[in-house]
DNA sequence: ACTATATATGGCAGTATGGCCATGTTGGCA
DNA sequence: TGCCAACATGGCCATACTGCCATATATAGT
């Protein structure tokens, strides 16, 4: 693959992150399955916000869902993507 | 500080890599100091643009900067967002 | 002072993002 | 079938981003 869509790929693999409640919702996850609901009031934004969110974050492969009954479990894919906390705080301590 | 602040500090470190031509430019000063002329050229979007992208690295305290007679000269002050290409790689391929 | 080179900045247009409200869909249960 | 609960989606608005062009700034050389 041509070193210029490397760049790309991973652009779009930061952009799926970056953003404040996706980062709470991935950190959440973290720690284990979670159903929307529950993460709807740990964002605290509106339910089709949150949805959204989720909907960015399946569409990137970075997690997957469960449906049991009515409610939807959401569950890390990737959990590599926890490795990106560490590197921005090491990037936040090392330029303070 | 407050698990929130911190979900937003990361995020905007993140924003500030989420570019195809940022990610270029980031790779590129990993590689060692390199000039603002240098770098528009690699990256082959206007000489305009790429001072903004250089701009918001700097705002950012991703890059420092450092004139020699017109010539500015770019370089990592925190090499540890070099970590990112990693973890992106490792995400793209765990869930490819 | 004048000119040329290297870089930065202001302004604009098109596009993307993040939030909300309203509505659609799906599954469980009477 | 009807209804409620849990999510998802579409539409809309305000704001932010990215690219370009034009222009400003800074330094060197004449």
């Amino acid at each position: 693959m041509k070193k210029r869509d490397v760049y790309k790929r991973q652009a779009k693999v930061l952009k799926a992150l970056a953003s404040e409640s996706r980062l709470m919702i991935i950190d959440r996850l973290g720690r284990g399955e979670c159903s929307a609901g529950e993460l709807t009031a740990l964002v605290g934004s509106d339910q089709s916000t949150v949805s959204k969110h989720l909907a960015v974050l399946r569409a990137h492969d970075i997690v997957e869902d469960r449906r049991e009954g009515t409610t939807v479990y959401y569950r890390l894919l990737t959990p590599c993507v926890l490795d990106f906390f560490s590197c921005a705080a090491r990037v936040i301590k090392e330029r303070s």
